[in-house]
DNA sequence: CGATTACCTTGACCCAGATCAACCTTGCGA
DNA sequence: TCGCAAGGTTGATCTGGGTCAAGGTAATCG
């Protein structure tokens, strides 16, 4: 019934258009789904990290295209078999539902993110965001300084958040130089004061920020 | 089990962090979904038109600002009820998926508008995307020359699309002056050639643009 | 009918972030 | 161990859209 698949970091999963032949969720690593325009223009719509759903029952070509971005598992079922499972255990669609709609709550802050935050609040968001996820993942509650790993180059960030990756760069080093974040290497990222990177990322308290 | 509420022009349905106690959906009329920062800075994140659902099954209080824009009749539920009906009718959670899944897909379109669409893009994207959804409903079909009502005013736009209502006004205007749209006073628009308006829009074809 | 109010347009100027360009750092494969 | 490629930083300059400001238009109400 359900089987695993393996991916390499960068290793396409499917492409906007293509027959989807599985849906499933990530067991491990992190996967994209992003847009294109055909200039080039880019946006990430969707960052997949372990639990999250991949895939649409009840359509037959994928909207968006699905990157590896780090070596990846899935947990993945045929469409066919799943949605006619699907169909008879109603279980599934009802947790599938919950899980849509926190997906939905997620895009609805994002797009808050996009339209209306400066530069500096799109960055300190995001690292929240992945903190946040990160914390709920591994049960490490949030004691003195937290740290995260970020799974995405520059340029993915800039393709998440609607910049140009120098701005990216130049936002993180401001981040630094400010003492919001401490910087070890490229993607290992110290958090002191988690509050006061909320306040940066103009999230009022917290949000909901879900993924 | 379901009654109607009626709305005027103007009127908030609910407030973010208030207890949602319906669901329901719009039958005739208009209303929005808004986020809104701290210091004003504002992004509507749903607009419902005829047909849409709002509310979320399975959640205690609202996570969004829901407003009539128009005068407004909804189809609602009390949510108590409406929830055990869904764990008994499978049917019920199987097509909320289907309808939640559509708005997940028009919500990662608009994140591509707002990250990465230009100023008179976004106006084009704006203008199709409520042709299209009115084309849906009245079944008129899109011969000739089509013509569309914005249910919105300039700076509800600019909400929409990221943008100041100064922005939306004069990309409206260049649009005209370029005679991609006609303009009928400052709500009605007409639309020569569909083609044009969806190059305009930087949308590849035709994109999803479900709503 | 004139006045108030809500909405819209247009102009002048400014600035956050894009663009263009140079260079640095790190890891890997021959 | 050298060379190259991928990723990252930083500087200089430009520009699309924001901001500030001044009217214009049209519906509604004494």
């Amino acid at each position: 019934m359900k089987y695993y698949r393996s991916f390499q970091a960068g290793q396409s999963i499917i492409w906007a258009g293509d027959p989807m032949e599985f849906v499933g969720s990530v067991v491990n690593g992190v996967a994209t789904l992003t847009q294109t325009m055909e200039d080039g223009r880019r946006q990430m719509v969707g960052l997949m990290l372990p639990s999250d759903f991949v895939g649409r029952p009840g359509r037959a070509a994928a909207a968006f295209d699905v990157t590896a971005k780090t070596d990846l598992v899935m947990c993945c079922f045929r469409k066919k078999p799943f949605e006619a499972m699907m169909a008879t255990t109603p279980h599934i669609a009802q947790r599938l539902l919950e899980m849509t709609l926190d997906e939905l709550d997620a895009a609805r802050e994002w797009m808050l993110l996009l339209g209306r935050k400066t530069a500096r609040e799109k960055i300190a968001s995001l690292i929240a965001i992945i903190a946040r996820r990160d914390a709920a993942l591994h049960l490490r509650a949030a004691k003195g300084g937290i740290s995260v790993d970020l799974p995405l180059t520059r340029e993915e960030m800039a393709d998440y958040l609607g910049l140009t990756l120098e701005t990216v760069s130049r936002q993180i080093s401001a981040l630094k130089k400010d003492g919001v974040i401490i910087l070890d290497g490229n993607r290992h990222v110290s958090i002191p004061d988690l509050n006061r990177l909320l306040e940066e990322a103009g999230d009022d308290g917290d949000g909901g920020m879900l993924a």
